[in-house]
DNA sequence: CTGTTAGCGCCTTCAC
DNA sequence: GTGAAGGCGCTAACAG
């Protein structure tokens, strides 16, 4: 059996309330009194049962983060920044993958994981509107990425219609003329797709010129990627240019090309989005927006935190900065 | 205030017992009664409080993952994986980063999430076999990856001197004979690496082979891998083949060898370690040993729900199948 | 500065 | 098939 509150305080002569004083760090007690209760915790390597504490407290100290999937490089980055932040400060993060299904996404706001978890960041896919709008649960909720509709949530992500419009100049900047997206997606629920599809077409717009094509894909994978750029290349002209609606999709664009004996950037200037590692090292090494991961994480935690400590307010929607990456893809 | 077990009691005019009976899915709850308790349940939107869950059941459902680093690709997958299988079972995942510190390491090894885990899935880094055998905490703990010394201690792995045995002999069989290693690590307890190593200068001494040169890195990461060969490249005669302790380290060195105008693979060939997404949509692709991430992860699920349901019996040793796949880097 | 008491919400035991 | 009572281990409130 594991020792108690009560064990320690027998073993050190002391009443619990000051065991567990001493093990709280709360500073009314002697020096005395408290070295004799360490050495009886030592002595008995007793450890505070976490349940029974959430339980009295209210709180548990643990957070919840809901998203896609780990093996996604994006999330998984994400993810490194957000357990890391939360650790500072004093938050345990448990992982959620939602696959993109609807069904989970639901299960995740539906409070299942009711005061087990004080607070929740989610990054959903497949949610409308109306999914969050009819949640019930009232686990603090902070969303990562696009707004879903006009939820009143707190929120945090980085501008997509300016950084796929900078992304997109950037590619006007090297002269090219027949631009192409790949990653458009018709779920009415593809809201970062959507975002990034109408920065393209604007920054096009504003040369007066449209878009080469635009390739649809299921998900935001190297394999999709690879597919929708052999479709582009097998159907009519091919591009001189194309964003890719992130750095996954474009890694596998580049394999098709450069499989194809297509130069990049000579024949193909490449950009994506996410400055994934991946990227850094591929050959060439590809162009990029970066979102800025770290203030991604620490704005996400910073926002639960308030929700769950300073007085409710308004629900906030914050923009993270990002930055474009011009690497090989896109050196003349 | 969140609904309690006897508020939807006393809504659905029926005892306490009965309604968790509902919750519980006890099956000795008549039709009409069952109704109107998950009616009530319904409208009060009641979840039940799994800190006093746990609190009265003495487990939590919860088990931690504890692993270096979420974005290095390897440990993401696994983590995918365990998180999916975990699910199934009906286990939460909560996820610990050590950096591969010490100090971190032995936190999550100290029993810091008492009663707030039901066991631990741990890849330890930097631990000694002390460390190990020190601890006195009694959380229920598989370990991932390298046994560390002769710790009885639940534990699943590849068989790393054989798989690298079996990559040092793919590259044999193109006719190389200027083999090197990129990944060899001078630390005690740098398990992987030093078994690694050992499979690789056995096949080149069945051979009657001496390595070409083993470079040493600090890391698993692929600026390592690209230092590491620029340094290989740097100092007298180049190998023609390569086999890099893991896929990070061999995309870095990759990376070099194309920014140097050398050839992959008529120049050198290079093999990796993991199989992660990236090698298989890097131009070349990268040939690998796959470990099966699949298997590990349901094998360490399953031994720790054996410990924890099961009698307790002897530490099981369990060894993971793994397989070559050759890919470009070492196609003639 | 230290001790006592009550109760967080749930599930299990024992009655009925 | 359902109801009542007690306690899991902890901390907050209140004494002393």
């Amino acid at each position: 059996m594991r020792p108690r509150l009560k064990d320690v305080a027998e073993h050190a002569g002391v009443s619990i309330k000051t065991v567990s004083n001493v093990v709280n760090g709360y500073l009314h007690v002697s020096q005395d009194t408290r070295a004799r209760v360490e050495a009886a915790i030592e002595e008995l390597a007793y450890r505070p049962n976490l349940s029974a504490r959430s339980l009295r407290q209210g709180r548990s100290g643990v957070i919840a983060l809901a998203v896609p999937d780990l093996s996604i490089p994006y999330f998984a980055e994400l993810a490194t920044r957000v357990i890391e932040v939360a650790d500072l400060r004093g938050w345990t993060v448990l992982i959620d993958q939602t696959q993109g299904q609807r069904a989970k996404e639901l299960l995740v706001i539906s409070g299942i994981r009711a005061q087990l978890i004080d607070g929740l960041l989610f990054s959903p896919l497949a949610l409308t509107p109306a999914d969050l709008a009819a949640r019930t649960d009232q686990t603090p909720l902070v969303l990562l990425g696009e707004r879903v509709g006009r939820s009143s949530l707190d929120h945090i992500a980085v501008d997509n219609v300016a950084a796929a419009h900078q992304a997109t100049t950037h590619l006007l900047s090297l002269g090219r003329q027949r631009i192409a997206a790949i990653g458009a997606q018709r779920a009415a629920s593809a809201m970062t797709a959507k975002q990034r599809l109408r920065g393209f077409r604007a920054a096009l717009t504003a040369q007066g010129l449209t878009p080469h094509a635009v390739a649809h894909v299921r998900d935001f994978h190297r394999s999709d990627g690879a597919a929708a750029m052999a479709q582009l290349l097998d159907s009519g002209t091919p591009p001189d240019a194309v964003f890719c609606f992130n750095d996954t999709l474009a890694l596998g664009a580049l394999r098709t090309l450069l499989s194809r004996g297509i130069r990049v950037p000579e024949d193909v200037a490449l950009i994506g989005f996410d400055d994934i590692e991946d990227g850094r090292f591929s050959t060439p090494t590809l162009s990029t927006i970066a979102p800025d991961k770290a203030h991604i994480a620490d704005a996400a935690v910073t926002l639960l935190t308030n929700r769950l400590t300073a007085t409710p307010g308004p629900p906030q929607e914050l923009c993270a900065p990002h930055r474009l990456i011009p690497r090989e893809t896109t050196a003349l």
